[in-house]
DNA sequence: TTTT
DNA sequence: TTTT
């Protein structure tokens, strides 16, 4: 069943990396989303918790920063457990799957760039879609994909599609 | 900044009808939506809260039930509350921007549809997408829109949006 | 980039199935989305070609048809050839990574269902998003998912995530 | 029925305004967005055209220009025309609904920022979405919204939806 | 006809 | 070239 999510805003603190018991990698924040209609007296904005993992938590982890502007594309996961209470509690977070870094290359918010080129922001900016100058599309339409390789943040910034995507044990 | 959530599932349980002090209907309820990569011993669907507003709400209390299969558009909020405990309550929920009935004309699920044409149900039925014959698209391509009145269904199930996004004559 | 795109609607005709020189399957449909708004004397669906891969390809085939009320995420893809009269051609179109079948199974449209549990339309329309009651959640928030298997629709019918997404030759 | 598009990319040129005879603004342009799997030999993005109307149009004429990144809502469009050698030509686009700037407030590209606080550039960079920090929630889940008066990007630069989703009262 |  |  559909179960889309596209986000774009910025996030409301230092991403935290966390490892399960297995040692998958797994990153919540939150996302500070405008409103476009706001509510007199009330926040202009949503907050909206999510969850990252495995290569996508790491390199939010590196990369990312309080107020790291982000787009977001993933599902809406609701889960609970029973507090130490003994209260359910229910909770309905944002799985990402594809997290996309839009601050630009020269942004100054008090951490420095990797320098070499596969950190995200530093790939991200170079990116050279390669532009097609007298015959850019595909003359083929149907030859074969492979995976982008020159694009650090492209290729290395999306859930690896199912199968490991979580673990077996409560990294918290 | 971007919010957009798009789902399709089925309601967990009735809709049901509340008035604001000032008379606004607001409708809560439910979605069940399957998940295409379960967890062992886990449900394989999440079930988001949702809220529909105004004449959405109307429709949805009139026309869906328990197992009523829907799409949805709308956008994520977060809100809170202090409750009787005295402690803060966090909620993450979906605002119903727009709600689409999909279920077929003759679906028997214990309730009747109206009888007249203005019930979601019948008038989504009877969609006449005015099968374009010959011509059958827009040779003006900017021509004035108008709101669809001969559709109950999408005429009546949507926040209500702008009128004029076009214009009535070719700029080019 | 984000580039995601979420659509309801029904196939305009029935999908055909093709093979590349290397015998991928691919599908090629347009998909009717009626219009909320619509415009004086024109008609009231946009319609979207669309191209389908591999599996998603074979089922569509298999289990679809002219009419078919189905749900489609995927994105915008562009592309362009040169016709026989050497122009350059250019292609706006959808290439779906997950299709949802919206039909109950008892629809009835001159094709029959498969007779055992594994036809998409059978596996989806015996789905039970059976409320949960009291304790539906997820106790732990992040155990290992697996590969949904009992539920023929969803586990068949989404795009198997990259690599030979595609072929190196043209089926048309 | 759901026809919803989400961009991420930037403007493969500068936009033009036009004008319809009745005075309407509309503005066409075209967004380069980055593939996340790439063809050998092929673009590593896709060029999809779209077309803003209204306040929308007027402002991407106004502040964006070649090579700026937006964050863009939509719907896809199809419609067609017969051009001067008599043949039918088909057109798929993108309607822009919303379209959000995403390019810094010091971005130095060749234009500049209008000096007063309406710039959709100035207004978006001044925001602050102050994470909040012990109560940044909504404390009556169901006040009256107002248009956002304080933000030009947001307030403006969206098709003009409607007001009165909710109520000022809260109805549980 | 394509953007960084 | 379009679906209900």
């Amino acid at each position: 069943m559909i179960n889309r999510v596209v986000l774009v805003g910025r996030l409301t603190r230092d991403p935290e990396l966390r490892k399960t018991q297995s040692g998958t990698s797994v990153c919540s924040f939150t996302m500070a989303v405008g409103r476009r209609v706001s509510t007199q007296g009330q926040p202009d904005a949503d907050f909206i918790n999510c969850v990252a993992w495995n290569k996508t938590a790491d390199l939010m982890t590196q990369y990312l920063h309080k107020g790291s502007l982000i787009g977001l594309e993933g599902r809406i996961q609701t889960r609970s457990y029973d507090n130490q209470q003994g209260q359910r509690v229910y909770i309905t977070e944002v799985v990402a799957e594809s997290v996309q870094f839009l601050e630009p290359k020269n942004a100054q918010s008090g951490y420095s760039a990797p320098s070499q080129d596969y950190g995200m922001n530093q790939g991200f900016a170079q990116n050279t879609y390669a532009a097609p100058v007298q015959n850019g599309y595909n003359q083929n339409p149907y030859s074969n994909p492979v995976q982008n390789t020159n694009n650090a943040f492209d290729s290395t910034f999306n859930a690896d599609d199912s199968l490991d995507i979580a673990s077996d044990d409560l990294p918290f």
